[in-house]
DNA sequence: TACACTATTTATAACGATTACAATGTAAGA
DNA sequence: TCTTACATTGTAATCGTTATAAATAGTGTA
């Protein structure tokens, strides 16, 4: 399943002329074995060990090079670093603001809103964003035991 | 108008305990008055002609004292700074691709993703956000023009 | 008014995420 | 093989933001 994912992937790149580097490669693979929305410094922590002298930077050029091949998004939340999550099909995310967890969720588009907004403001739409933030129920019971 | 949510927001610090000091004055009305969304630098080249040895320390001191009284809100878009945004009532953003600007509108909560996310999830929801993303009618003009 | 106490501002140093840059390495095509 | 273009590496630089310590100003009390 992840396989087929990761072998779409690598074909879209070639398809643009993108050379697949191992580094490349062990991006790639770990972005979409990993359930959570990893930082930069996340990827770059888990390869180390793979790669011992594999660069920071190769790291965040490579995120740069799937981000407009338009196989990852970056996420942009208020902590201090972006996370990065593989493009598999649309949906939100729910965040806790507790311990930051992140947990992906369906919901048919809101294109209501996106017409309206259009509709009032004059604007050319081309995508939206939606989070939702609470406590997960991890959280929940952590904060109802210590009570 | 604004007068009254300047007076309004004082009351609201003053009642919590924070003194008014001529800077947080000066922050204040000029959030209040700016329709654009301004950065913390925005604030601060705007103010030092008024206050020619305020410290950028100063206005992020206060933003986060304005922000803990619920009386801005911070926005964290993709690129480098926040942004800050009086509250007023509720209204999302759509934002220009090209220019950033950054534009108000109204649309009736969305109760009803907050329900199913939490539904899924197992979370307890406290709030969202929600951005629509586009090309604002001048940027539109222009390109047609540059053609 | 004088004093002590606390909040606030200021100036500057430090931090952390990200990017720029130059040098080196590597792959593909003639 | 030679050439050329692309990738990676290591490091320095940048930039927004925060921490810190000293200076300043406000508040309450005697």
């Amino acid at each position: 399943m992840s396989e087929v994912q990761l072998k779409d992937a690598l074909d879209a790149l070639k398809s643009t002329g993108v050379r697949i580097t191992p580094q490349r490669h062990a991006i790639l693979e770990y972005m979409i074995h990993s359930t959570m929305h990893p930082t930069a410094d996340d990827i770059y922590r888990a390869l180390e060990k793979t790669f011992p002298n594999m660069s920071v930077a190769t790291v965040y050029n490579n995120l740069r090079v799937f981000r407009k091949a338009g196989l990852v998004k970056e996420l942009t939340y208020g902590d201090s670093s972006s996370r990065f999550d593989f493009v598999t099909h649309d949906h939100y995310h729910i965040i806790c603001n507790d311990c930051g967890k992140i947990v992906d969720f369906h919901y048919p588009g809101l294109d209501e809103v996106e017409h309206l907004a259009s509709h009032v403001t004059g604007f050319q739409v081309d995508y939206h964003r939606l989070e939702i933030y609470g406590t997960c129920q991890d959280c929940l019971g952590k904060t109802a035991k210590a009570q």
